[in-house]
RNA sequence: GCGCUCGUAGCUCAGCGGAUAGAGCAGCUGCCUUCUAAGCAGUUGGUCGCAGGUUCGAAUCCUGCCGGGCGCACCA
């Protein structure tokens, strides 16, 4: 019996006793959930739905829980159902209606915890999206991993998904960029506003190599198409891989931006000022009119922000997803007004995630500078420091809301405080025991010899309903975009899972004649090993065969 | 000044309106002759920033205040 049956039987039984009593079954919700109570004296699991319906119904909730629980005690596989408080429903599962679950985690392997609740939703994910004037640095990397590991959960809930990174290779930085490549081949000293660092000189040197006769105009051709080749092949080394570049310079060349103007003037927003063209996002709550295109006949900033959003709503995406620093939060109200303006909603078509400030941090000082880049922490100092997995996880643990410092020394070290070494340490136990297993001849064997009444032990029970509860936590996780929610219950069933390796034998010890109680163990370990890799590699992290 | 965001144990942080607010670290104390001790168990530690409101029920939702961070360009 999984969590998700038991909400379904829960509902049932609401249906049931709303029709026995004359009730108005338009009260009843179209689906409930239980919850994993904390403390066991609560039930295995627990159900709030004669609270929520007291008040629709106009019957006391502990009346309504007495006969929920007279309608459930009737359900197979429900061993006690009790009334507490204001009216709760604290449910016991039968040992073998509990334990089936391994079975069903082991059957469905990787597709365990995947589901089609936003089956049919076009989204596209924008994140990263660094000026291909330097290498990736750490504020990006927090969004490489987050934006991966998002992409990765909306495709387990069924969603369709695009993930894009916006090359802003068309602005005055990139004139910056080459003038500071065309610079350092020639021996001068940086320009003024330029870019500087070793990566400079090395990229103006491997051009100046391959085009003797480079121009500034070729340095600014081809220095962007190398540093971003560089960015993406770090990128790709870190695991993240993007369906699409969208350039800038694309919607130039194809007038995009004058047809996202005439969209805008279509939908009645646009006017002229001051010798400039203006979009009047003060129309819906900005806090000031936006330039489209400046006075001197040149596009602004924002004007290829609306010509990309554009874009991406032709491309059919029902729903534009952006990731931002905190440093860019400023850009939502004039964002959400641009929405308006084109006659979308915000509220449905566009969200934007903020993401705070990242640190990295050895002997608990802030890292400040790049080897290679000079003035910032790059992608590969992280991956250096730490290793891929561990940036990952780390990167993805902690809510996007709050300012993190990655501590070089925690990150790597290998004991329980490290929070990825737990959980992968759980990865290669199971690994460990699935190989000793298969060493003394023990296998999961066939479905006479999975007796799931034999997994009746405390730790047993708390190790399947931390399984059974995977298929929720994803769900939420992507609908709330939180990819922490996936490593913290990662590191719960982790703790779990050790308990019960502790406490319960899963190999036959010396002599002892295989039985069916380790065999029904080992479809506990391996339904633990499914789910441990499976949650990993939501976030992009592996989960070793040994450690 | 306006806006966004955060404020939970000594520290770092979980907690999509539910029960006695949780975990790791730090401190103290135990557990390896058989599956990885990179593990487990016990113990100490809280006016959930403050004040109101909504609710059967608030750390969670709303309002105000206090404190920290960030942002308010015809820059990119």
């Amino acid at each position: 019996m999984t969590p998700a049956k038991l909400a379904d039987a829960v509902l049932a039984a609401a249906h049931a006793l709303f029709a026995e009593r004359g009730l108005d079954p338009t009260a009843l919700p179209e689906s409930t959930a239980v919850e994993r109570p904390r403390n066991p004296e609560h039930g295995d699991y627990a159900s709030t739905l004669a609270l929520q319906l007291a008040k629709k119904s106009g019957v006391p909730p502990r009346d309504l829980a007495a006969g929920l629980a007279d309608q459930l005690g009737r359900t197979p596989g429900i061993k006690s159902v009790e009334i507490a408080g204001p009216g709760f429903l604290n449910i016991r599962l039968d040992a073998a209606a509990a334990g089936q679950l391994a079975r069903v985690v082991v059957q469905a392997g990787k597709e365990y915890g995947h589901s089609e609740r936003l089956a049919g939703q076009k989204i596209n994910l924008e994140f990263v999206s660094a000026n291909p004037t330097g290498p990736v640095h750490i504020g990006g990397v927090r969004w490489a991993a987050l934006g991966d590991a998002l992409a990765r959960l909306l495709r387990a809930v069924g969603a369709e998904v695009g993930t894009e990174y916006y090359v802003n290779d068309a602005g005055t930085q990139i004139d910056r960029f080459a003038q500071s490549l065309l610079a350092a081949s020639r021996g001068e000293p940086t320009p003024e506003d330029g870019y500087a660092g070793a990566y400079i000189a090395e990229i103006a040197e491997g051009i100046t190599r391959d085009h003797p006769d480079a121009d500034l105009a070729t340095f600014r051709s081809v220095g962007v198409e190398r540093m971003l080749a560089e960015i993406e092949s770090s990128l790709t080394g870190f695991g993240v891989h993007f369906d699409l570049y969208f350039r800038e310079s694309d919607l130039h060349s194809r007038g995009e931006l004058d047809h996202a103007l005439t969209r805008l003037r279509e939908q009645g927003h646009v006017f002229e000022a001051d010798g400039a063209i203006w979009l009047r996002t003060t129309d819906f709550g900005d806090d000031k009119d936006r330039v489209l295109r400046k006075s001197d006949g040149e596009w602004t900033y924002f004007a290829a922000d609306c010509a990309y959003y554009l874009d991406k709503r032709e491309r059919a995406f029902e729903r534009v997803v952006m990731m931002l620093g905190a440093d860019h939060h400023g850009y939502i109200g004039r964002m959400r007004a641009m929405v308006s303006c084109f006659g979308d909603d915000p509220d449905t078509h566009l969200e934007i995630m903020i993401g705070q400030m990242v640190n990295l941090v050895r002997d608990g000082v802030p890292v400040r500078m790049s080897k290679r880049a000079g003035t910032v922490v790059t992608l590969e100092d992280v991956v250096e420091a730490i290793g891929v997995d561990a940036a990952r996880y780390a990167l993805a643990r902690y809510s996007a809301d709050s300012p993190i410092d990655i501590d070089v020394e925690l990150w790597t070290r290998s004991t329980r405080d490290n929070p990825v070494y737990y959980v992968q340490y759980v990865a290669a136990r199971t690994a460990s025991v699935a190989r000793n297993a298969a060493e003394v001849g023990l296998s999961r064997g066939d479905a006479d010899s999975f007796r799931p009444e034999l997994l009746d032990h405390e730790k047993e029970n708390e190790l399947l309903k931390a399984l059974g509860e995977y298929p929720s936590v994803v769900a939420t996780a992507a609908e709330l975009r939180e990819p922490h929610r996936i490593a913290r219950y990662l590191e719960d069933l982790s703790g779990n899972y050790h308990r019960f390796y502790d406490n319960c034998r899963i190999l036959p010890k010396g002599d002892e004649p295989i039985g069916d109680l380790h065999r029904t163990r080992l479809w506990l370990n391996d339904a633990t090993r499914t789910v441990i890799a499976n949650g990993l590699d939501l976030l992009g992290v592996s989960a070793p065969e040994r450690m």
